[in-house]
DNA sequence: AATTTTTTAATTGCACACAATTTAATTGCT
DNA sequence: AGCAATTAAATTGTGTGCAATTAAAAAATT
């Protein structure tokens, strides 16, 4: 007659947890990330910036709110990963001169030749974590459709 | 004969990567934990250190470095944290008799009591993520695994 | 016993995340 | 035109993460 104990006791165990699995998942990739980043002076939420302006190679200037929605991050966390990008050397930062609230982001020629170096490390990251390129895909798949129905209730 | 460049493009994709489709799916479950915690006073890797210290329940203390062996995280994130949450009110930190280096950890009746209504949020977040038990259960697996893998490079 | 090595936490410094607020510019409405 | 509502970033304040260093205590070695 334990059962309401014991069914606490499981249900609270934290290797039962998805969003344990998720969070100590995500942050080691991330440790594994930096060393192949910081050639690159790169953190790792800063190459996830370079993703999205790398794919708008071309464009006239990329958002900081068109950021935010690839990224599901917000100004608070951006606007100073932006300036110390900036600072670096990989991007500008520059008012749209038609709608003065708008910050436009540009890739500088470094920060676009990057672009060749960086594509060498999906590969590695594949090789580290074993695994197939179907069965990365997959997990990708899996987890893109989990935050999309997380996101769903917020 | 654009091979080069497209496949550079494919891997480089924002969608394509599992390091971020797993980072924004983190963050997101942290976002949706973050309402259900906050009555209780608890932050969510607050949560992740009472998982574990109810878990120790009984023991005679739990070491800060164990904290960090079960969740991954070193003592420069784990002292501020466990500091804020005496403070709190939810655990006492006090140095070992026997051992003036180790510091250990012990749940306040405050701290313990929160397990009752804490049982109630997996069952919240499963039907947040619209997974059946057997999904979730599978998906926390394949993080585990994949956390061990990435885990060992380093 | 005295010295070196190891172990355990704490500290320091930097970079996120994010809620909440503020500022500035544009749009909508009358 | 004038004013309210909306939009886009920036700012403020709190709480992580983590590398690197420091400090103190215990264990190992000579």
């Amino acid at each position: 007659m334990a059962s309401k104990l014991s069914s606490a006791n499981e249900t609270l165990r934290l290797d039962n947890q998805l969003c344990f699995a998720l969070y100590s998942a995500s942050l080691q990739m991330t440790k594994l990330y930096a060393p192949l980043l910081k050639p690159m002076g790169l953190t790792y939420p800063q190459y996830l910036v370079m993703l999205v302006l790398w794919e708008n190679d071309g464009t006239a200037g990329t958002m900081v709110s068109q950021l935010g929605e690839r990224l599901f991050l917000d100004s608070g966390t951006l606007t100073p990963l932006l300036k110390r990008m900036e600072s670096s050397g990989l991007l500008r930062r520059e008012r749209a001169r038609d709608d003065e609230r708008r910050v436009l982001i540009y890739l500088t020629p470094a920060g676009l030749s990057l672009k060749k170096q960086a594509a060498k490390i999906p590969a590695c990251v594949m090789a580290a974590a074993q695994c197939s390129f179907a069965e990365v895909n997959a997990l990708t798949q899996q987890m893109l459709t989990l935050r999309q129905r997380l996101q769903l209730l917020l």
